[in-house]
RNA sequence: UGGGGUAUAGCCAAGUGGUAAGGCAGCGGUUUCUGGUACCGCCAUUCCCAGGUUCGAAUCCUGGUACCCCAGCCA
């Protein structure tokens, strides 16, 4: 499967094209910037398939730059995380990994230029009175009684500030340009508040953090970036984001576009709802297979390339509001899966059944296809013995109409293997089925049965060589399409009680092999990757990635 | 009742004055030792609504409507 993320158009790349024609643009540089806060989701990986598709499409570089201008929140094990995460989804960042904390130095001298151009000064006015000066969405804010402060005594109090001789909160920096503005972002916006906390980067060097908006853009043009693409919601700042750009000596003119951000039906792709269900212990950390977290979804069997697929599928544009089926996705990793992941049988309800015409020291192994389309994935090998595992949902003591499985007196082909037919039903006491008597007609080995025709086929184990696996099926953690979009109530209230259920199972000998990681189709069944958490303690744990799709469900809803 | 945005099928989405791509889902069929896959076919006389311009409008104009974002010393 190739990666089209080169091929699909939309309305960004579209632009940077025309304006390479133009010749008004000649390297594209783009950024991924995450704040170490918690781990990437898919809403990330769509942020990040575009930026580095975008540097790989104009030949130009993409950079990973950390947004850690608020110490409060941020964690050096975010760090490492998010940068696995960006290396295993196949990007590749351009030169070192960058940090807004790198231009603190440069931030803080723009700020005193900005001082000195009275453009910029030290407000003393609580957070409170801050707020109630801004105004409102309908009126006008009014200046701050610091506003006209000299700039020598702002250099000064702004110095201080830094050199932590102010509680939090006491002061802060800000810019000077229009309390009146209809856009809220211009009321002048703060740049520096005071934060006496340990920076992970830099450590007790600052006592004073600048705010995303004195930080993003600079760091932009410091880095050379020439688009600067993010969320829509960022719009209203792109005026402040070209005001410091135009009051500021930088070294270059990013541009910023926005794009809409990702909503996926029966999720929720929110940082601070993620970290709440892992904070709760509602999953069990930002790699449990529910959780749309990169590694999340790694750890459930998405491969990269799925992922990279649903981004291109999912497209690029500025409409608000959308949701994303979640089949999308499915999609995307079953047409990755059905062509790379080797086929494998596993009973997950097992139900026995003796095979009363195979002896019992029969000991017969077929070798079969570890892929039905490709010979490269070689063979397996199968034993097949006089006791078997099949599913107990292959098996109805009173079929209806349709139903091509076993029943009593019909006949069901075992997944490469035999033909058997359905002799006896065994109960116990209280007439549940404990067993199925069954025999084996031995000349359908890779042929159909003489004079009769043998639709159904299930698959199946050998009792004697079965391999015990843990299947843990996972679904949605979501019961709901759309978890958060009631305002009034809860999202922890739509939570789906089922998300996973763990189920012991029978899996063939070839199973017994597998590696962290590997993924496979149990035939019939669906897609399954084995827990790399688990497999690492030695407990053959298989997490379900999406089912096959199954028109017998289907039907059998219809009635 | 401020400012900034967005409206094309059940969902995502192309389209930029020449007569509505594609994908997902759905529905029918063929093939099949996976009720999977693959393959074939169907699925918008109409683009939020109403007017207007034009030989011709999803695209241009006018006026509406609905929805989203903004009043953090979060990003």
């Amino acid at each position: 499967m190739t990666t089209e993320s080169n091929s699909a158009p939309n309305f960004i790349r579209n632009q940077i094209r025309e304006e390479i024609e133009a010749g008004s643009v000649d390297t594209v540089v783009t950024r991924f910037p995450p704040e170490p806060n918690g781990f990437l989701h898919i809403g990330h990986a769509k942020s990040i398939c575009l930026n580095f598709g975008i540097a790989e499409q104009f030949g130009g570089g993409c950079n990973l730059r950390f947004d850690d201008t608020n110490p409060a929140k941020e964690e050096q094990a975010y760090i490492d995380a998010i940068k696995a995460d960006v290396e295993w989804l196949g990007f590749q960042w351009a030169g070192n990994v960058r940090y807004a904390s790198d231009y603190f130095d440069q931030l803080y001298a723009w700020a005193q230029h900005l001082i000195r151009e009275d453009k910029a000064y030290v407000d003393d006015l609580s957070a409170e009175e801050i707020r109630e000066y801004r105004g409102t969405l309908t009126e006008p804010g009014r200046p701050s009684p610091y506003r006209d402060r000299s700039a020598e005594e702002n250099l000064d109090l702004l110095e201080r500030m830094r050199t932590g001789e102010f509680a939090e909160g006491e002061k802060v920096l800000r810019a000077k340009i229009d309390m009146a503005s209809p856009n809220i972002n211009l009321r002048d916006p703060v740049l520096y508040r005071i934060r006496h906390a340990s920076h992970h980067q830099t450590g007790d060097k600052w006592k004073i953090y600048p705010s995303y908006d004195f930080a993003h853009g600079q760091s932009d043009a410091i880095e050379g970036v020439t688009h600067s693409l993010c969320t829509l919601e960022f719009e209203d700042h792109r005026p402040l984001y070209d005001w410091f750009l135009e009051n500021l000596p930088v070294p270059a003119r990013p541009r910023q576009i926005e794009f809409a951000r990702l909503n996926l039906d029966y999720t929720v792709t929110s940082k601070r709802k993620l970290k709440l269900l892992v904070d709760q212990g509602i999953v069990d950390g930002w790699d449990d297979p529910r959780m749309p977290t990169i590694s999340g979804m790694r750890r459930r069997g998405y491969t990269a390339n799925s992922i990279r697929k649903f981004c291109d599928m999912i497209g690029v544009t500025r409409a608000e509001g959308g949701m994303v089926d979640i089949a999308m996705l499915y999609h995307a990793i079953r047409s990755d899966l059905e062509d790379n992941a080797p086929r494998a049988m596993c009973v997950l309800k097992p139900l026995k059944v003796v095979l009363t015409n195979v002896p019992e020291d029969h000991d017969e192994v077929f070798e079969v296809p570890g892929h039905p389309a490709r010979d490269d994935m070689g063979v397996r090998k199968l034993p097949l013995s006089r006791e078997i595992w099949i599913d107990a949902d292959d098996f109805m003591e009173e079929p209806p109409k349709k139903f091509f499985r076993l029943a009593p007196g019909k006949e069901v082909r075992l997944r490469n293997a035999y033909v058997i037919r359905c002799d006896e039903v065994i109960k116990n006491a209280s007439g549940d089925i404990e067993e199925l008597r069954c025999s084996v007609d031995f000349d359908t080995l890779g042929k159909n049965p003489e004079g009769r025709k043998v639709k159904g086929v299930i698959h199946w184990v050998s009792a004697a060589h079965a391999v015990p696996v843990e299947v843990r099926l996972y679904d949605n953690l979501f019961q709901v399409e759309a978890p958060d979009r009631d305002r009034d109530v809860d999202f922890l209230e739509h939570l789906n009680e089922d998300s996973l259920s763990v189920v012991e199972g029978y899996g063939e000998p070839s199973l017994a092999e597998a590696n962290p990681e590997d993924r496979f189709q149990f035939e019939r069944v669906g897609y399954f990757c084995a827990d790399r958490h688990a497999l690492a303690e030695g407990k053959r744990v298989f997490n379900r990635t999406v089912g096959l799709k199954d028109t017998w469900a289907k039907i059998q809803k219809k009635g």
